[in-house]
DNA sequence: GGATCTTAATTGTCAGACAATTAATTGTAA
DNA sequence: TTACAATTAATTGTCTGACAATTAAGATCC
């Protein structure tokens, strides 16, 4: 953890590069404490608010956290998988949303990765996945379901079908995919047909993954991802022709 | 942007949360201008470095950049794929570093993910991704290059056939898939004979490419994945021998 | 021994100041 | 009038010093 390096750049910013890699090499391990803020002061030759800025940035990508009191100080974070979900999820999102990523892109991107979970997913798919499949898919039968409540569900049944795979790391990876969805997937108006239409599709790929035949689950999300295209292409022209 | 609202929390994040929400909900805009750190701390009531820090949580999260001078101040930052990718690789490489992920988890994610590009990579490649694959192919072949290169240059080729897929979102989204093993691959020695099967598969990888065959490709990826699985459990009985 | 108080260390927050940077404005000369 | 230089104002970057809040450890008392 010595000087910085790269000049021409915020003090904080490069005082956070130096602890980062501090911790990213392996110098600095779980659970390590880090020197207190008046420490680092005196190490890195500025003020005790650099120092803190520089804290608040790690903390802010959880690499640390913060504690207050006789024995406090900032420890190395353990990045676990919740936050690294939820990093994942709100960085993909934000890409979708700014970068004005058309909806056939991210909705191919998103299909292409959950076809290749299910062979692993209807092999080893256990009772807990399947019912939360089948408790999703009761949900979207609902009548009375607002369109963003039919999203979330969707959502749901899809993380459950990507959980059937238990592989933590392809749940995280997907989780992004999924979820960065549901925005863009607001924006389509799901009217009674159009939802029995992808509630049969639904039950089709629940059918598929309790007989654990992995062809059949890839076929429904194959078609599963031509119904969304067809319905947010439908979705796009209404909108043109209302303008 | 009101005050917030979770209370037990420091101040610094309560705001950035706030700021983080404005931007997220799309009521701060691409490029639009924050009021002026003096301006954010008597609508927030409270101090400048209060504001500061908040303000550094959202640089670190690439959310906001800040300029200096008259016409300066916090700007909505639009989440390039670059910064997004940076993001996504940080984030995957210490998950799986930090949380002892074994690596036929992290492996089988990986090829799992990498085997559902193949069919749109070999469908729509241009020469542009066969010249990166086979010029990686070529770099590996130096009878002098170190491990730690030969992985650089595996995470290469990987990426050039991620590319190929032409789906800017599905790269994005494999980056961390592939570039956060290179760590876990560095701690496998790939000595001479390892090596040259590997690239014999890469060969093959590339020919199938080539012809854009697209289950040969697969058969492919299915070969390595289980090739550099059968490496990495070598090297790890080679160090339960050591101790 | 156990409960309570004190103390010290540490982070959280504040106020005020000055330096550095940058664009707009103003002044000046050709 | 135009081109260029100096000034000015706004803003972020940084520092100093202080105090509040929190927490664990030690000291004290019963």
């Amino acid at each position: 953890m010595t000087r910085p390096q790269k000049a021409s750049a915020d003090l904080s910013a490069q005082i956070a590069a130096a602890i980062r890699d501090a911790i990213v090499s392996g110098e600095l391990i779980v659970d390590a404490r880090l020197p207190s803020e008046a420490e680092l002061s005196t190490q890195f030759c500025v003020s005790r608010p650099t120092v803190r800025e520089a804290l608040k940035r790690l903390a802010a990508q959880s690499l640390i956290r913060t504690q207050r009191g006789a024995t406090g100080g900032a420890f190395v974070n353990r990045l676990s998988y919740a936050e690294a979900y939820r990093q994942q999820i709100t960085t993909s999102t934000l890409l979708l949303s700014m970068n004005e990523v058309d909806f056939e892109t991210a909705c191919e991107a998103r299909y292409t990765m959950e076809r290749a979970c299910a062979p692993l997913a209807a092999e080893r798919r256990e009772d807990e996945h399947l019912n939360r499949m089948r408790s999703e898919i009761a949900r979207q039968q609902e009548p009375d379901l607002a369109d963003s409540d039919f999203c979330a569900s969707d959502v749901g049944f899809h993380r459950a079908l990507v959980d059937a795979a238990m592989n933590p790391v392809l749940s995280y990876q997907l989780a992004g995919a999924v979820e960065a969805m549901q925005p863009l997937m607001n924006m389509i108006t799901f009217i009674s047909p159009y939802r029995e239409t992808l509630i049969a599709l639904h039950i089709r790929i629940a059918d598929a993954m309790e007989q654990k035949d992995a062809s059949s689950v890839v076929a429904g999300l194959d078609d599963l991802q031509r119904e969304t295209m067809a319905l947010s292409r439908k979705a796009i022209a209404k909108r043109a022709a209302r303008t």
